[in-house]
Formats: structure tokens, sequence, C-alpha cells
DNA sequence: CCGTGTCTTGCATCCGTATGCAATGGCGTC
DNA sequence: GACGCCATTGCATACGGATGCAAGACACGG
């Protein structure tokens, strides 16, 4: 590889060091790390003497030294894959950011089909990253899960890996999911279907299988079981439209709200269904797109910073350390009504 | 500090390390050094022993023991303000994945309002970083910028600042612009006006005087123009609500997407306009939800490839050295007909 | 058979900070 | 005034890998 190579040393003239700073203040390099370390041993006006100095002169530690010999890096690993939902980015924002209140920087680890795993999860290794936190299992197994994150901490968020012995923090899948069958039935809905996004995931297989199981024992009908093949909108209007073509419902519960959000479009605009009145529709997750008065959509809000806090917490007590008995939180969620399936008398709009 | 820390090393047994592995083998920590370094001097067999004795023993070289002693992370810090707009969310994805593809892992800095930039902004300078991408460059100044940058490479992308000496990205707002004006007079609106989002920033700005300026040149009207204060859905249909009120218009161009697809709602949901008919409405960027066919919303296409290409490319080659000449590359997007502005005459729906 | 050049390999040292241990100094106590 | 204790500080070395330099191995030409 003769590819033009990132300008020599001598380009960018390198930062201060402790032991320079030292040098010029007549202490030890040993000092110096002492100012710069919570509750070391050094004396209070020492301490000051030297930062101040330090601000002067623009030194500032080295984190990548401190890091090799300390053997701990404040970095944490998000490993993600499908961005497809503007779930997760929101996800991923809000939780870096929480990372960043208690020291942590986040570093990146996007997963794609087409890349080879191996390589990139060697990456994950190599870094030696306190912590890793892995948003979407979907195409990891659990021997690679085990295998790339062996011997540091590690926790799934909104997945649940039966071989990998890790870890994780979710929504409560099966309360949300039973809580849309009721409301449907409350409703007056009798006749129902459900749309899952991939069906292979285990936030779809515990969405679905929920969902199923408490439309039998509250006695309704499910009359389509459609598989959209992935989480989009487009996904959810070709969903839509084929449970229409087979004889409709007169409610759909999609496996998340871009499904949802696309079922709704697809229904109003193409099948010519009055939503909530011909038929009713809710999704899961909240995003924020729910709330737009235009879809109005009825859903199972995930409890975003809750799933985060606790994640961060985890990590922070160690909890998710291997060696550490593995724990999996279920965090209630809350059903959200708005009119894509039930119009409150008081607000006919 | 006396919170519970993170278990100490006895926990974790630490890994397996390049001298370890040579006195394994018989061989120098030199040569196992060599055996993971492309191209460096050392016998092909020996590398091969070498490789797969690394491979049955787990080894893998520490990342941060490399960074120190190359004075290269392979990190570049990514500075991100507000994911209000899918789109960011969206090119962060796509930019991490390639800063991969080369070798290169990507480093979060969540900047918020809220949080002190002096401490997050330092976490940037002492981590090392390679390279520095300001994506939003919203609330830092350009002498923040400067500083947090200094002695490294840094690269805007889609935020111009003048007095940070920074080369960037950005996509041509000014064509793009101009070719909304175009488009609304070729299809005969001539009572237009124009929705901004944060109403300082360069993108605004830009879009701004150059959309204002080709309609006072094609002799259109501006009956109105609106600062939404954010770019939000939400915002944007208070805009367009806030047009209607004020007399309308007879095409509304709002800075980006989202503000554009608020208003589109609002205007056919709460005004009773019809799109394209009675009004015209065209966003920017091209955002998933644009070629939704509820929205099907005229745009102008962001070249995020491009940019993304163009930007990794800069990093790669060095070109955003401190010490470079600063460059800008502004890139042509492409004008995205749907039928938010206009119907064609043999596409009805 | 020796000189010269090329290819490999090991040795020693460096990258910049953290920290155990010993040395220093000050202070209170008896 | 001597002793002991504690708070500070410096010294030396560890963290794990990269790399300049020199030495060894080998081939080839003369």
């Amino acid at each position: 590889m003769d590819k033009p190579e990132i300008p020599d040393d001598k380009a960018k003239r390198r930062p201060i060091t402790a032991r320079q700073l030292a040098r010029m203040l007549g202490v030890s390099q040993s000092a110096v790390s002492r100012a710069f370390t919570p509750g070391a041993s050094i004396a209070p006006d020492l301490r000051n003497r030297i930062r101040q100095f330090a601000e002067e002169v623009d030194y500032h530690p080295n984190a990548i030294a401190s890091m090799l010999s300390k053997s701990r890096t404040n970095i944490v690993g998000i490993v993600v894959s499908d961005m497809q939902n503007p779930f997760y980015p929101a996800l991923i924002e809000k939780l870096s950011r929480s990372l960043q209140r208690v020291g942590l920087q986040s570093l990146l680890f996007n997963i794609t089909k087409g890349s080879n795993l191996e390589e990139q999860l060697s990456a994950l290794r190599r870094y030696n990253v306190d912590a890793v936190i892995i948003i979407s299992a979907t195409i990891l197994s659990g021997q690679t899960l085990r295998w790339a994150t062996e011997g540091r901490a590690a926790l799934l968020i909104n997945r649940v890996v039966e071989d990998a012995d890790l870890s994780c923090v979710i929504c409560d899948n099966v309360a949300g999911s039973r809580a849309i069958a009721d409301h449907f039935y409350e409703t007056g809905r009798r006749r129902v279907a459900y749309v899952s996004g991939l069906s292979h995931t285990t936030t779809n297989r515990e969405r679905q299988n929920a969902f199923v199981t408490r439309v039998a024992e509250l006695g309704m009908v499910l009359c389509a079981r459609v598989d959209a093949g992935e989480y989009s909108y487009e996904a959810g209007r070709r969903a839509a439209l084929e449970i229409v073509d087979r004889g409709g419902a007169d409610a759909i519960f999609f496996a998340n709200d871009i499904l949802a959000a696309g079922g709704l479009d697809a229904l109003r605009e193409e099948a010519g269904s009055r939503v909530p009145e011909d038929i009713a529709v809710a999704g899961f997750d909240d995003i924020a797109l729910a709330s737009w008065p235009h879809y109005a959509l009825t859903t199972f809000r995930q409890p975003v910073d809750e799933i985060i806090a606790v994640a961060v917490g985890m990590i922070e007590d160690g909890s998710c350390y291997p060696g550490r008995p593995i724990t999996v939180k279920r965090l209630p969620g809350e059903l959200i009504v708005r009119s894509s399936s039930y119009r409150m008398p008081d607000n006919p709009e």
C-alpha cells in the first residue's frame, strides 16, 4: 500500500508532555501526574501551581498513555447494525450523552451484513474498551457475541440472546403487546392482525407471541399474520395492503412504529379505509413521528430514559462484568392511546 | 469518590501480550510486532507461524499500546450536536461505516448546550484522535473550534465557520435553493414563502439568501419569511399555519424536509389547502420520509455519499491537516420533483 | 574462497503516564 | 529534646508494542 500517508510528525509539533512540564517547574513527573489524578496524594498548593502552569503552557494529559498504564480506557464500544428504524439513532444519541456524563466516551462499531464480522469484532477487542453495549444483535450469534465480549463488561440493549451469557436491558415487550391486544378488545375490535418486521429477532418473537396469545385468550380472531421482512415504512405499507387483500381486519398491530406509519398511510390513502373508524392501527416504540398529528399513532412507549439509566448504571457499578451473575432487566413501558386506534368521545378531531 | 469501582484486574485475567507470545515461540517480541505490521521486514513463513500460533492462543495486538508508540490512533472524533433532524443520524451512520472501511473508528462527541463545552472538548484533545469531523457547528464558535482541533486534522461537514480556518465539505445550498425557486417559477407559482429553521446557521443563511435572491430575480413575490426557531416537524407545522394566517402563498420552501413534512400536514389537514393544487411545498435534504407516498416531497437531495467520500478522502490523504491550505468543497445536489409541488400530467396520483 | 549486497532477526530504547516504595520533612507528644 | 507518625515528594519501573540499528544468514559475482 503506497497510498499517500498522513503527514509525519514533523508537521504537527508534538504536544507538551508531563515530563517537560515537570522539568520546567522543577518538580517530578509523578507530581504532575498526581496533580491531575483525583484523590492522589499531593499538597493542594502544589497541585494548584501545577494545574495553573499547565493551563499556561496548554498541557493536557495524554489519555492514550493513561489508558496503557491504567489498563482502563473509559471508552465504551457501542455495537450497532440496522439503523433504518429511527428509534435506534435516537437511543444511541441519548446513550452516548449519558455515558459522557459519567466520563465515558462512545466508540461506534457499525456492523453490516456485507462487512466481515471477524475483522470488525476483532477491532472491538483490540481497542480494549471497558465495556461493550450491543444495541443490535440481529446478525450476531450468541457464540460470536461471547467471543467478541470475552473478558469485558458487556450488555445487550433491547435484545436477548439465549446462549451468550450476557446481561441485558429491555423493554417489557410482553406487557406491551398484551396492552395493545387489551386495548383493541376494549375498544370493540374483534378481527385483528399482526405484522412482524424481521421475524427471527427476539424483539419480534416476544411481541408476536404475547400478542397472539393474548388475542386468543380474549377470544378475538387473528385473521392475518404478515411478515413484512424488514422494519421500514415501505414494508409496512405492503403488509397493510396484503392484509386488506386477504379480507381485512378491524385492527392491526405492527411490530414497530415505522411499519405502522407505512401501514396507516396505505390504509387511508390506498385502501381507502377510515382509520380508526374502519380499522385501528397500533405500533410500538413511540418514536417522534408517532405523535405527529397526521399519524397520531397508538403505540407502546419504550422507557428509553430508564433503559439508558439502567444500562449506564450497570456499567458503572460493574454488575455486567464477566463472572457476575447475568441479569435481565425488563422495564415497564406505557401504552399511549392516540387516534389511530380510538377517538376520544370528547376529542372528535 | 467512593462509588463502587469496576472490579480489579484480578477478576479479568489480562490478555496475552506480544512478549509472552514471543517467549512461547522462542522468537523476539519485535518479530511478533512485525508479524502484525503490514509491510514490515519479516520472512513470510515466520509471519505465518506467528500468526497461526497467535490465533491458537487468542492473541490480539493491543491497540492502545500501538497508539502510544506510533502516536497515531486510527480514531476519528465525530462532533455532533443536534440530532433532531433524521438527516444527521443517517449521515453519521454512513460516515462511520465508510471510516471503518479504511480502518478508522469513530469516537462520538455529543455536544449539548447544557453540558460544559470546555470539558467535552478537552476530552477531544486528550484522546489524541487523528482527525476531527464536525457535523454540527451550531453552538460552536470559530474560536472554540480552532482551539479544539488545534494541531490535528479537522473538517466541517455541512457547515462553514468563517473564522475557524477549517476545511469543509458541504452541499451546494445556493444551487439547491435556486433550483427550488426556479422550479416554483416554472410550475407557475408567483407568491412564495420561505421558512427557516435556526436562522443563524450558515446552512440556513445560504439557503435563505439564495432563495430570496432568486425569487427577486425571477420577479416573484416573497409574501412571507418565517423563522420556525428549530428544525422540527412541529415547528414546520406552526410556520405553515402562520403563513396561511398572514394571507397565504402559492408555494413554500422549507429549510429542510422535517419542517416541510410538518408544514405539508398542517396545510392539508388543518388549513384545508390542497397540495400541490393550491400550494406547493418543497424541502431540502431528501431524507427517507420525503419519498413516502404520503409526503412525496419535492426536495433538493444532498449528495450524502459524495460528501462522505470526499470527507474520508481528505482525511486519508491528509489534505485537511493543519498547515495545509484550507479547502471548501461544495458538492452539487439534485432537485427531486415529487407531487408536493407538481403533479406530472401523466401521473395523476 | 572472499567481498558485497540483500534479507531477517534480535536488541535496546522509546512512546507518556501511573504507582509502589522509599526518602524527606514537619509536627505533635511525652 | 527525642521519638513517632503522617503528609508529601521523587525514583524507578511497569504498561504493550514500534522501530532504528547492528549483527547474522545467505546468495551471488568475481
